[in-house]
DNA sequence: TATGAATGAGTCTTCATTCAT
DNA sequence: GATGAATGAAGACTCATTCAT
């Protein structure tokens, strides 16, 4: 049900910079509340009255409940990838970018939980099939240049398996099991903080995965 | 077989179920829905509709829509914690034990997404602070036996690292990591088939964790 | 929606006899809940579950819901007036005759509350026309006994007023008035027993209504 | 003005009310129905129906169902206790206080036959113990000028009857039962006007309470 | 005689969304 | 830029009623 313009008109907003300061509100707070309370649990309502506004002051800001949604990702997103393209940038050797990806990456799951389960959790349901295919495109161009990261390391001949996507698979799979238990499980009795289990699951995947 | 539309389809709708048997359709269709569409988004009607029945009827069955929820979570831990005593029974040696608890708790998420991922995303707000905690309580009895045997690997010298817990919480976040990923993340082209990567996470994990 | 049929199909319900006890304690079931929840209040389940029975089991005995209601009124007629006519046919004096027939009236409403209320406050929307006619006749028939004997009073030369019609609608009003508050405001912190207000307020009205 | 339905309808509606407009258009239209049809028989829909808006508009004025009842009720105890305290300011000799007192609310009755009547009977089930127990503080609130007026009259030995509860709950009850039946018996013969019988009652009952 | 399973209509209520102001 | 009033559609759930057994 997207149309052309809504591009130009999404542009016209941010262009306006007046509302910046409410469009944030509204994105943080929905951000918490999506997440409390799912996708569609989540009403307009709830947002706007954690806000403090209307809720029809929220169409002023967003044409629709799915754009907040869509809006949080792409800024994760965003950020995710600033944040990969920066150790790439800075951070020579592959091993140490690696680590350096995988641990900036947890932290910010860490750092910013509603953002990171929604783009790890949201119900498939929620938006447009368009919508996802964007989003996709979005963790991919993120996933690369970690995937060269451990490209190098392969190149290097310093992995045990041969197979260098697998190994990038796995390294991704163990952080992200990571952040997601300590999300979703906060009942957990989990016996060390957050950074030694970083810390841990890190050493443990690299003495697994790095050859002798 | 299929113009006659209304009347032939209830004739057949009537035929079909004796009474428990409704009871699972139930669950199974709920299950799907509820993860296509999160539990918000998934409403008794589509649940209905899925299995061929009245909304009306879901009721007959079970006192609330989020008791169809619960049994769901129940059915789930009720199988995670029968293959781990099974295992715990029938397994010796207490490594051997681990990986086959882990490889069997990742074939149950790869074998049930649904079940695993309401299990493991239980959606918020969806079940009393009551439920939860009997939820809570079920997952940790299942979690028990794990640990128990990751104790052994410990008491066995065989760890290197001497934080037992630290141990196994990261053997399972790990392990969840990749059935999560592998769930959440359809459109991700993963190199390898599921059964490689557990292989690849469980030899990585132990690799990692075990003591030369 | 009444259609022939009906009156012969009870018949041959009542005849039948076996049910008997049953019926007797679906009305009486009924009669408490329809008090207690008001008539649209009351389900046909709650009625089933008090008796102990399916609701299914209620069709059996009744064809619809409002039947149940007017059978409990119709007993309460019956009882109504078999007691005034009792009354007329056994007590010669027209003052002793009224004052039998108040109190037994409001005897009757002290003791059968739910079916008092029943016939004195159900919700018109509750029965047909035709049906709520059929009760107003019944209720007709049993003020006729009392119209007589107040009647008589009159020309036996002792009310102090001379329209008869008036004197025994204020005597019905009265002891109505007082059923209905005793029944209706459980609550207020009634200062005398019941039987001490009967007899107040029949006192109060012959005193009042009567010449010299 | 009327061809054009659903357009000019709607302009209609919205031309008509500030807000608190609304909100008594709504108390009157469900006093009727909640009258007509009992509580539970009154549904949104048929009040806002009968108001001409949709049913949702009804929640921007009442949070609920019970809330417009609860309104209706105090809107008239309300009244009936500003009327009874003006003629406890304005009347002096206590008998003609009483007998005002019980004028004016056989009146309000008349007057108010949905207000009365669901005050009088409120529908069971309906509201909660506490806003029924609110309920009931403002009948004693109402109830007590009277109570004060009749003992003045009592304190000037001018009953019959030494205990002053008693005459006055007599006398509330004569009057409520002349209210009660006008409304709930609109089929019955009634020979004379209201205003004949409220003053037939107040004289009944004056001559048979006041001493010689 | 009785019931368990089923259903269509309808209940209260909430949602996302619009529009006049 | 913001809102209060409004609404159609939909949500969970309940009701009276039926029917095969």
């Amino acid at each position: 049900m997207t149309f052309a313009g809504e591009k130009s008109l999404k542009s016209a907003r941010k262009a306006k910079g007046a509302g910046h300061l409410r469009r944030g509100e509204i994105l943080h707070a929905a951000e918490r509340i999506f997440v409390r309370e799912g996708y569609h649990g989540a009403t307009i309502r709830k947002i706007a009255d954690e806000v403090g506004v209307s809720s029809t002051a929220l169409y002023m800001h967003f044409s629709d409940k799915s754009e907040i949604l869509i809006e949080i990702c792409e800024q994760a997103f965003a950020q995710l990838i600033a944040q990969n393209d920066a150790i790439a940038a800075k951070t020579r050797d592959p091993l140490d970018r690696v680590r350096e990806m995988l641990d900036a990456y947890m932290q910010f799951g860490l750092d910013n939980p509603n953002a990171y389960q929604l783009v790890f959790a949201t119900p498939p349901g929620a938006l447009s099939e368009e919508k996802v295919a964007a989003m996709y495109a979005l963790g991919k161009r993120c996933y690369e240049p970690f995937r060269e990261a451990v490209e190098a390391i392969g190149a290097a001949g310093r992995l045990r398996c041969a197979d260098v996507d697998l190994v990038g698979e796995t390294l991704w799979a163990g952080t992200h099991g990571l952040v997601s238990l300590l999300l979703t499980q906060p009942r957990f009795d989990w016996t060390a903080t957050p950074q030694k289990m970083k810390a841990q699951m890190l050493d443990s995947l690299f003495n697994g995965l790095l050859a002798g």
